[in-house]
DNA sequence: GTGAAAGCGCTAACAT
DNA sequence: ATGTTAGCGCTTTCAC
């Protein structure tokens, strides 16, 4: 408990024979420092192996230069990418992160709020896919006067910074790469409906139907979930309906894989019978069978950015929260080919 | 920056008509206060919605409760079910936890000293598996005398505490079920050399071939990663080279995958012709095709035990650190069964 | 340009 | 059982 002691700016300033003022100038590059004075003191400070007590700075600044991390769930391979970022940003601009599971449960609400009151953070990080029942959690935090913001998680009237990525333009991305090998009939394995992610990838999906002229066939859109099984039973399901599709857009890779298996249980191939297009670009996605054409979405940059932006708003509280979507990048692999017209359907 | 005022420790005393130090008694549940005075002053407290703020206690105290989860890889899913099992323990006994990527890379080991020394962190949760030259990284933290748990990540010598799973015991049940279903030409397909896991699983693998009398064949013995990539290529040698074998052990489940990519390719049946077990039971295991039978350890388990004894350790320096390790559990799906001796070989 | 004094919010060590 | 006095390590006045 009671380590190594530290050493402290007196020590600093005893040993340079100068204030302790003196030395505290120095280590925040304040101007009124003679030259030689801020060069021996720094060399004392080198010499003596001196790092100024974040804490102590704090409490007489009144700044913690501390964030929290707040997410749903540590094990989504999506948010440990943002993660990654943000720790790195941090890093760079002086700051730590803090970490706290909400575990997507009001009830956890608590152990955000004691970071806000125990610790002091100046800024949170809120990563989290968008759950209509988890308003309340945000706009109680905000009422702390504490920047928010938010990746993935955007609610309309709260005004919250958002950094996130373009869900729309990569829906539209996916469906326009199988509109562009020619097929019309492309069923839609879609994630949870009340993610922000999956409205947005539905939308893409319907913008770039609408635009070719291709009708929207809502018995060919499907879903509920994350897993493997989600685009295994849906597809499964799609089959036995008779449904006649030549292409399927999973709304992300585990997806696409469970619909690829139930394609194969039932004799199908892909991309020759079907083909399958993914979403995230998982390390599964290169090796599957066949590897699979995916979306790729650059989510070491935005928690990078998402960090930069709510270091920025506690700088400068006078700036104005925004949104800022990135954009998505087509991986092409061999699981989509053009449409085969053999195929019969309905 | 300068937010909302927070609540003090003097306004509850002031409010109470109380000194500072009878409230500062009654938030640290000190015996030495009348039962009513206690009660009153905590009626104050929940009034004002007061709450200590951590930064000064610790100044005062010389503490901060403050915790460093430090590791290479956010992104390995292994890491992330530990730092749930961390984050929710440290929780519970008022600790948090500073998020520190080291990058696996000496040159990062400053992010940690800083952590150290800027922060003050009181102890230090380090997951991250074994490599032989990252060494100097732990001892020189631990010349800070700052207590060190480690994950994953034993050097014989340095008497650290380390907290894992039995890789061990985990290789030598996998290949022990093999073994129970007739497997005597057991390949082994491996992570990475460095590794400790790589280096116990594979050394339980040994263990379970002596212990039956089985002859240990090296030429069955391949791998070095962790990706699709490792499995798939070290199998198509195995093939190539026409070694027989009836059976497959993959250090983990994307091995396992893989492997199965190269079977599949040479048209041979899996679990028909040959036998595969993964380990991790990643969420790919139970969708695989066939679904993989596999080992499973309790991560989120390991991650709550590290961090009580890491909090244990920093409460009481009295005591010894100590290695423990957590049992694995085999799931058995369909991608094992009996061997097929029709199978020829070499 | 430098230093002395005061104080951030709290606890420790004495008082009473 | 309660209050007073220091002081944690640092920054912020305000002197000189």
């Amino acid at each position: 408990m009671d380590k190594t002691r530290h050493i402290t700016i007196k020590d600093v300033a005893a040993q340079a024979g100068v204030s302790i003022q003196t030395v505290s100038r120095v280590i925040n590059n304040r101007p009124d420092v003679s030259p030689e004075t801020r060069k021996y003191i720094q060399t004392t400070i080198d010499k003596l192996g001196y790092q100024p007590f974040a804490n102590a700075r704090g409490l007489a600044a009144k700044r913690t230069y501390t964030l929290g991390l707040i997410t749903g769930d540590f094990t989504d391979i999506w948010f440990s990418h943002i993660a990654t970022g943000a720790e790195k940003e941090a890093q760079e601009h002086g700051y730590y992160f803090f970490l706290g599971n909400s575990n997507i449960a009001p009830e956890d609400e608590s152990r955000i709020l004691r970071l806000l009151t125990e610790r002091h953070v100046e800024g949170v990080l809120f990563v989290r896919a968008n759950y209509e029942n988890e308003n309340d959690h945000l706009t109680h935090l905000r009422e702390f006067g504490v920047p928010i913001v938010t990746v993935g998680y955007l609610w309309p009237d709260t005004g919250l910074a958002m950094i996130d990525v373009d869900n729309i333009g990569g829906g539209r991305q996916a469906t326009e790469h199988l509109i562009g090998l020619g097929h019309r009939r492309i069923a839609m394995v879609t994630g949870p409906t009340k993610w922000k992610s999956v409205h947005d990838r539905t939308e893409g999906y319907l913008q770039a139907l609408r635009k070719a002229g291709i009708p929207v066939d809502r018995a060919l859109i499907c879903g509920g979930g994350w897993e493997h099984r989600t685009g295994y039973e849906n597809t499964k399901a799609l089959l036995e309906k008779g449904k006649s599709f030549t292409a399927i857009f999973a709304h992300n890779d585990r997806i696409a894989r469970g619909a690829a298996h139930a394609l194969f249980e039932a004799g199908l191939k892909v991309p020759d019978d079907v083909s399958i297009i993914g979403y995230d670009d998982t390390a599964e996605a290169e090796f599957s069978d066949p590897p699979l054409t995916t979306i790729k979405q650059p989510m070491t940059e935005v928690g990078e950015a998402a960090t930069r932006f709510l270091i920025q708003m506690i700088e400068d509280p006078a700036i104005t929260p925004k949104q800022v979507l990135f954009d998505t990048t087509l991986v092409i692999r061999s699981s989509c080919a053009p449409v085969n017209h053999n195929r019969g359907g309905e």
